[in-house]
DNA sequence: GTGTTTGCAAAGTGTTTGCAATTTA
DNA sequence: TAAATTGCAAACACTTTGCAAACAC
């Protein structure tokens, strides 16, 4: 008797398990969620964009929902919110410290590359404030 | 005959000649609004601060015609927007180069100094794309 | 079973727009 | 007087919330 390993349920099981390594109740809508942040490289993503990926996948889950667990994932470190555009939230996979070229032609965020951007005398606080992080955003415009 | 100068007028004057300056006609909103931006230091506002403080002044104008001008000054560079807070749109009267400190506890923008802050290396940007401006803000939060 | 999560629809927030009345040059 | 500007109210886009039904443990 062969036992077959499903490629998707193991994928599934990875991700249930890293929901609730955060301590995050693995729901269907929050693994399939994951599955679209979380398989396959880094994203810059809005709650739109998720919203119909999934659709596409037949996957269905409520854009309330996508919000509530974008902000729950963010909670617990899985996610980054980048605050580029006050239009629309994106969120970033990629939690580590990092800047980002933000191209306002196509609305797109890329990375930049880890060693290009360096800075010195990063200044103390006023106000008795804690550095929470430091964002740079790189905007860019149509070559003229 | 005494001819009386009268302070206020020639303020006035002087906010006018700006606005003209920059092919921007000067309405008595307008004057109003660039006497919040323009006198007394540089200054981080919101719409509803401006509106507030115009209101304060017993000078009446309309929400809409706040924002309408906002973005007017700012499309003649007398303005730079801030995107650090996607529920809210900051102006910035300081249109230099510069970073912000963004106090995500009171809501409040600070410039950061000049030579606090120093960047080498910045990287060639993707898809043909021009650096239209960098950002840098540094998130504080309290103190733990 | 108990507490959590979902999803809809309604409410909320900040911003923009259409248009008649007003103002500027 | 011709063109630009204002201000209201309605529309707008994105996001959050209240609550009954569904789900996870």
């Amino acid at each position: 008797m062969t036992i077959m390993y499903n490629k998707k349920s193991l994928e599934m099981d990875r991700l249930s398990a890293l929901l609730i390594e955060q301590g995050v109740r693995p729901t269907r809508q929050r693994i399939a969620l994951a599955s679209i942040l979380f398989e396959g490289g880094h994203k810059h993503v809005t709650a739109e964009q998720i919203v119909s990926a999934l659709r596409q996948r037949k996957d269905k889950v409520s854009l309330a929902t996508v919000y509530n667990n974008l902000h729950a994932f963010t909670k617990v470190g899985l996610l980054r919110e980048i605050a580029v555009d006050h239009t629309c939230s994106y969120f970033d996979t990629n939690t580590t410290i990092h800047g980002h070229f933000f191209d306002e032609v196509s609305g797109l965020i890329h990375d930049i590359p880890d060693q290009a951007l360096h800075m010195i005398n990063l200044p103390t606080p006023p106000g008795g404030r804690k550095i929470k992080r430091v964002d740079i955003t790189i905007r860019l415009c149509a070559e003229v």
